[in-house]
DNA sequence: ACGCGGCCCTGGATGC
DNA sequence: TGCATCCAGGGCCGCG
């Protein structure tokens, strides 16, 4: 579910209500996610004043005054503020600030993943090995061409490499693929700068569109305030079954694990 | 070193 | 209606 413009909606949403707060209990109901929860998670939350949140790929920085509070969505992941919130059957993690709002932790599948580290953000382990962010000029045709030289997979495959880009999970890599108007079975090292290009292009349209838009909902997702996305109603191929723009069926097919959707006629 | 498959977990959709 | 099966947007690990 959440992809790099969810994360994005997930923390424009809760900055403004937390940012500035201190926190003044936490609760956990279950204390482990896809691992447990630090040592000491309570006490490291406990008393600290958040001072910024913002996102590093998939996942949320909530900068505390002493500390970096990281936490990744992973599938079914969210995170939600209100001051009546009410505890839901798969919510982890409850955060109270000393304005009486709450912020929830809600995960079923609990793939996501939390840490606090106090180290500089870029030495974690999570982060240090992660790519350019794509809505920076840092991700641009010459760093593909030259990160993707000796890449064999296809290049949806290699879209969702976090080493080699932040943030693009399965959805946004075949919506990019189509507006690039490139097969996304293609091997990646194989891709002339016109069309690398195209790609960096597509990638930065697609999620600046996504965020503008508040994110996907695909079976979950909601946001800050429990809402769902809407850009899935903007999906150009994945999860249909005919190109909107020529009419062709749209394929479908699995690539190392992951369902991928591209049109035959508009990619080539 | 690289690329891929398996796996972590639950819930929803589908089929019998 | 009830039960079994399959599938899902992420990312780590281990294999060949």
């Amino acid at each position: 579910m959440p992809e790099l413009p969810e994360v994005e909606t997930v923390c424009r949403g809760i900055a403004p209500a937390i940012v500035g707060r201190t926190i003044t209990k936490v609760q956990l109901w279950r204390a482990s996610l896809r691992e447990p929860l630090p040592r000491g998670f309570k006490k490291q939350l406990q008393a600290k004043t958040i001072q910024k949140v913002s996102r590093r790929a998939k996942y949320i920085i909530i900068e505390l005054s002493d500390g970096h509070w990281l936490i990744h969505l992973g599938m079914s992941g969210s995170v939600t503020v209100g001051f009546q919130l009410q505890r839901k059957k798969h919510t982890h993690v409850g955060v109270w600030l000393d304005d009486g709002m709450l912020l929830h932790y809600t995960d079923p599948r609990r793939f996501g993943r939390m840490d606090i580290t106090r180290a500089p953000l870029e030495s974690h382990a999570w982060l240090a090995g992660i790519g350019p962010e794509p809505l920076t000029k840092n991700f641009n045709a010459k760093y593909l061409q030259t990160a993707l030289k000796n890449k064999t997979m296809p290049i949806k495959t290699a879209l969702m490499d976090a080493q080699l880009v932040a943030g693009v999970g399965n959805i946004y890599a075949s919506e990019i693929l189509f507006l690039a108007k490139v097969r996304p079975q293609t091997a990646a090292n194989k891709i002339r700068p016109p069309r690398l290009e195209r790609i960096v292009t597509a990638t930065k349209a697609v999620l600046k569109k996504a965020i503008a838009s508040g994110g996907s909902t695909l079976k979950d997702f909601v946001d800050s305030q429990g809402e769902p996305g809407y850009f899935q109603t903007q999906w150009q191929v994945y999860a249909r079954a005919q190109c909107l723009q020529c009419n062709a069926a749209i394929i479908n097919f699995k690539q190392s694990g992951r369902m991928t959707y591209y049109c035959p006629r508009c990619q080539k």
